[in-house]
DNA sequence: TTCTAAAGGACTGTTTTTAGTCCAAGAGCT
DNA sequence: AGCTCTTGGACTAAAAACAGTCCTTTAGAA
């Protein structure tokens, strides 16, 4: 059967699973790093829990755990209190040099485009609980103090903030999945001086327009904030 | 670790894998004929190309073939130019009885509210070729001819060939997995004489004003839509 | 100091999944 | 009639993944 553009199948008979479980969890596991939802020194939940939430066998995890531990990813402490830490150098770029695919770079960019404004919106309309309105700024605030080496972590770990003040588990599945893939992107591009004040101030106005529950600025801030990512990977299609 | 609201870790230390390979096998064919990918009376891929498409060995492909042959779901021929096919009876409802969950229905239809009106915009504005146009008025007859026992699967096939035309592969997934999981929920609850006459109006609507390329109009009635099925389900929420 | 409990480390046997090979059916062609 | 090629059907040995159990380490409590 090729590949019809339309008709049965085109994009949905696609594999059920990513790969064998050691290889999926060793990269899920990068991700969460790569994302921030694990900052360096942070501690990961113990293997046993680690192992059921990932729905793995505590076997496999342990031995994705070991290839990301001699990796330099993680650290390991023994006895109680001990656990799983992320390295506090753990930001490595592996500066892969795969070229980027003009189809993958223009899905990722269209898929974002739709889904982050979107949780702008919701999270400017929702009522947002003081808990909440703390994560966010707390977020932003360490957005704010990033360095160049730490900066993409916590910002992808701002936008995804802002997609679980939505309220959605769908919608902040897919920002991380697609903040995932647009760090694989960004990975494979030489690091120019982006210029991270601009893109700060727009992380303040995006922040200050959610807590005041301003749909309409929010949405519009973060329709241009994603434009500098955008036009800097097109920059390398070309 | 506890599920704390905000914080690492809430959402996106979700399981790696849905299953075995078996179950999630069966899960995922079973799908694509509820979405209407695969309809009554057509055939399957070969076993060693499905196989191969799913990322799944042969036997555990034959495996699930086998359990949804002896659900009924499929029939097969065998020699040359034989094949699996759809049960030409194959719409069964299995008449699930979980009760609603308000999380997941409010999940699913603010996901979709995102989706499906971005996929009719983007398809509008897009430079459509003839093969696309021509797919989508397919589509749409087809599911002007549906009775109420075929609509469910052809109202899927009309919604998914609207995220096709868009271009964008992981518009099309997102569509398709959250429609399957709609799906999932509509057979939950009693089925009671939808306003297929209604639906049918705005579907017909729709595909007008994504082949003239108004995308403002394509928007607004995609929104007026969902709201049907939206309300529908929030009535036995209460 | 001793005890305890929470954590990583290691091993075992079982089940699932896989790749590879060969068999059986049967429609259409010569 | 007989050939041929595509397809489903069946089996085997190897690898991956699993659940379950027990050991080792170690900070803090008693």
């Amino acid at each position: 059967m090729q590949d019809s553009p339309f008709g049965p199948s085109y994009s949905v008979l696609r594999p059920v699973r990513g790969g064998n479980a050691f290889e999926e969890t060793i990269e899920h596991l990068l991700q969460t790093i790569k994302l921030g939802i694990f900052a360096p020194s942070e501690k990961l939940p113990p293997e046993r829990e680690l192992a059921e939430r990932l729905g793995v066998s505590r076997a496999t995890l342990r031995d994705a755990l070991g290839e990301l531990q001699n990796a330099g990813y993680l650290e390991v402490q023994r006895g109680r209190y001990g656990g799983t830490y992320v390295s506090s150098s753990a930001v490595h770029r592996p500066s892969e040099n795969r070229p980027l695919e003009r189809a993958e770079v223009e899905d990722v960019l269209l898929f974002r485009g739709i889904i982050e404004p979107a949780a702008a919106v919701l999270s400017a309309k929702a009522a947002l609980t003081a808990a909440a309105r703390q994560h966010l700024q707390q977020c932003l605030s360490e957005l704010m103090s990033a360095t160049p080496e730490t900066y993409r972590p916590r910002d992808a770990r701002f936008h995804i903030a802002i997609a679980e003040l939505s309220g959605s588990p769908s919608l902040v599945g897919a920002v991380a999945e697609t903040r995932a893939r647009l760090n694989d992107l960004l990975d494979r591009i030489p690091r120019l001086g982006t210029n991270l004040e601009h893109a700060n101030e727009q992380h303040a106005e995006i922040a200050e327009a959610i807590l005041k529950g301003d749909a309409v600025t929010a949405e519009r801030i973060t329709v241009e904030h994603l434009e500098g990512t955008a036009s800097l990977l097109r920059g390398f299609l070309a």
